[in-house]
DNA sequence: AATTACTCTATCTGTTTAATAGAGTAAACA
DNA sequence: TGTTTACTCTATTAAACAGATAGAGTAATT
């Protein structure tokens, strides 16, 4: 299940890269347009800062930004910060690799192997989908 | 993340399905192989028998059993059984369909658009996989 | 200097997951 | 027919996580 964590910060990403120019947005007017509780969506937009996905300006006409542009913005590394591994098992992680402590035999086992398909069937949507992509 | 029943649940009937002959297999016996706590197990398997994947015998010499041939035994079923819905959001599901409350418009939704390639690309994988191609 | 808005930490509640315990029931076999 | 074996079901529990909220603090703009 996709956590709302990520399903707000998707569309608080969409709201910005929809956004004529490139001026500082208000985390209240973000919060307002996609309802979204303020105090939750500030510390989602946080942790998109500080993983360079956003920028800030404090101060009156402050506000988050994107720092790239939504293009160039691609859903593998949106989805690994927001949501956390694009695996449903950390034993087939690219990124969250995690050895099972229960399962001897990673290549003999039967869930090793079709995670390993479905995390690639996953892979291939969000290496092919920018920002860009979901601006209505 | 794929919960720890989904993961038990197809190693179990991994096992069942590597079986010569079909004959019903112990629940103990396949905990013991599996790594799997028994008491768990039980009640994993009880739901693939009330769904009819599994047939169970009583009394001695019985256990659990494959209703159907494992080239039959499609991954969207036994994913829908174990895991629920295969979508991330239930406004994407086929079989789970729940609007979602907090977005009016679910055309223009962003995340709605996303998890729907998302979900058409597991779906893909489930409906071409099944459980004769798990076993190892 | 005052305002505005971002930053950070801490806390809280409800839900879900995973596991466990124990009593009950049904079938097989001697 | 009685005893064994193994499945069936309910209830309970602890741990983890999600989601939300509160409040004090800091930085930049006007």
């Amino acid at each position: 299940m996709l956590s709302k964590k990520t399903k707000y910060g998707l569309k608080a990403l969409t709201y910005l890269a929809a956004q004529k120019g490139n001026k500082p947005v208000q985390i209240s007017e973000i919060a307002r347009h996609e309802n979204i509780s303020q105090k939750f969506l500030e510390s989602i937009l946080l942790s998109l800062r500080k993983t360079g996905v956003l920028g800030s300006k404090k101060g009156k006409g402050g506000g988050y930004y994107l720092i790239r542009d939504p293009e160039e913005v691609l859903m593998t590394d949106v989805m690994r910060i927001l949501e956390g591994p694009i695996a449903m098992v950390p034993c087939v992680s690219l990124n969250f690799y995690e050895k099972c402590d229960d399962c001897p035999d990673e290549v003999g086992c039967s869930v090793h192997r079709l995670m390993l398909k479905v995390r690639d069937s996953a892979l291939d949507v969000y290496r092919n989908t920018t920002l860009a992509d979901l601006i209505p």
